[in-house]
DNA sequence: AAATCTCTGTGATGAAATTCACAATCGCCC
DNA sequence: GGGCGATTGTGAATTTCATCACAGAGATTT
C-alpha cells in the first residue's frame, strides 16, 4: 500500500496482518466509546468490511482471545492488541523536518490518543529553530543525537524533503533510532536491522488516478 | 498497507503493481534530471531495490516498452508510464477539510510535479472558510457540489475529522467524486463503484512499534 | 556474418496472503 | 444435563503476488 514496508525484520507474522490490527484497535476503541462490550468476528465483518475469518486469523497468531459461542471483549481485545502492538505504554517519537507536514502531524490528536508522544522535533532551518510548534520547539538537526540521547526515541518520522532525507536518515540513525516512518519519496538505503515504511500521498493518488476509468464527465 | 485499497474496480492489473508504477515514475523523472538516457532493468534493481523481473512483469501489464540488450529509454517510459495512470494531462483534486494537515497538502510542491491539481480547497468552519490557503480561498463545504459542477474533479482527498468523514464522503460522491484518498481513521462505506484508498499514519506508525523489538535502550 | 554479450518479455515455479469449511467449545434453554 | 444455536480457532484450498529462469531480440566485436 499506500504504503509499503522495505527492509523487514522479524518472521512469521504477515505485515498485512500488523496493519489490520491497527483497524482493529482503532474499531475497538470506537465500540467502547459505544458502550459495546462483546463483539463477534462476524460484526466485525459487517462493520468494517474485513472478512471474518481474516480477522480470527490475524488474532491467531499471537494466541486466543475469543469465547467460542460468544466472541471477544471489548475492552479485553484492546488491551492486548495494543500490548502487541507495544502501545500500550507512551511510546516516544521524534519528528525531523517542521515544514508543513511535520507540524501537521505534531498537532495531530490521534497520536496521544493512541499512546504515540511526539517528543521532539528538529528543522535545519535557522529561521524555524527556536520557534514553539505545538507545546514543543523546534530543535537544531544538528543537536538530534545529543537530544535523542536524553529522549531515547526509537521511531522517528522522517519529513524532509527528498533531497535531504538520505542523510536525514543515517544521522538518525546513529543517533538511536530503529523504524522510521518516511515521507519522502525515494527509497532509503538503510543497514537491515533498520525498518522503513514509506508514505506516499503521490503513489496513492497515483493508484486512484488509474482507476479513473475512461470517462472523463458523467 | 500502509495503507490500503477498499472497493474494487477494474481487473487483472495487481493494485502492488500500480503503486510501484508510481515510484518508477517518480525514480524516473530523478534520472532525467540526472541526464541519464537509457536504463535497464538490473539498474532500476540496483537504484531502487525493486527486483528486476518485478519491473519487467510490472511493465508487462501494459505493452513492450524497453528494447532488448539496451534498456528503456528513459523519457519514453516516463510518458508512458504517466499516461498509463492517466497523470499526462493536469488532474484536478479538491481537498476537502483545511486543517493542518489539508493545508500541508496544498502546498506540497510534489504533486504539481506530478500533474496533479489542487482545484479547490473546502472547509466546515466558518472561521476558515473565505480564507486564502496557498493559491486558493478556502470554500464552504457546503457549496461542494456547486463548485465541482465546475471544477469536474473525480478525485479527493478527505482530511476532516473521523467523525465527518462518512458524511463529506457521501457529499463529495454527490458532487461527481470517483475515487478518494481518505486520511481519516474509519473505513468509509461507500457504492461499489468507488474507489478509496486509506492512509493511516496510527496505523504505519503501529507497525513500525511492533517491530521494536524488545530491547528499550540500547 | 558469425559469435558473443546484454537485456527484454514471459511461462513456469514458488511463496505469501486470503478465504473456506469444519471440528471443538461455550452458553443457554428446556 | 442433554440438546441446540452461536462462534471460535485452524488445517486445507484457493487466490494473489513475487521470483526464477530461459528463449528470443538487439547491439557489438572480430
Amino acid at each position: 500500500m499506500n504504503s509499503s514496508t522495505s527492509t523487514s525484520s522479524s518472521p512469521k507474522v504477515p505485515i498485512p496482518t500488523l496493519e489490520r490490527l491497527a483497524t482493529y484497535l482503532r474499531f475497538l476503541i470506537d465500540l467502547e466509546a459505544s458502550h459495546v462490550e462483546t463483539i463477534s468476528s462476524t460484526d466485525v465483518e459487517k462493520q468494517t468490511g474485513i472478512n471474518a475469518a481474516q480477522f480470527r486469523k490475524d488474532l491467531s497468531y499471537f494466541g486466543e482471545f475469543g469465547k467460542p459461542g460468544v466472541g471477544y471483549n471489548v475492552l479485553e481485545l484492546q488491551a492486548r492488541i495494543a500490548h502487541i502492538l507495544k502501545i500500550d505504554q507512551l511510546q516516544p517519537i521524534i519528528v525531523i523536518g517542521a515544514g508543513n507536514l511535520g507540524s501537521a502531524l505534531i498537532g495531530y490528536p490521534g497520536l496521544r490518543e493512541h499512546k504515540f508522544h511526539i517528543a521532539a522535533a528538529f528543522d535545519r532551518d535557522p529561521a524555524k529553530i527556536g520557534r514553539p510548534q505545538g507545546d514543543l520547539i523546534i530543535q537544531d538537526e544538528a543537536d538530534l543525537r545529543l537530544v535523542n540521547a536524553e529522549i531515547g526515541a526509537r521511531i522517528a518520522i522522517l519529513c524532509v524533503p527528498a533531497s535531504a532525507a538520505q542523510g536525514v536518515a543515517e544521522r538518525a540513525i546513529a543517533a538511536g533510532v530503529r523504524v522510521i516512518l518516511n515521507f519522502a519519496p525515494i527509497i532509503l538505503k538503510v543497514p537491515e536491522r533498520i525498518v522503513v515504511r514509506n508514505v506516499s500521498f503521490l503513489q496513492e493518488l497515483a493508484v486512484l488516478s488509474y482507476h479513473l476509468s475512461g470517462d472523463t464527465h458523467k
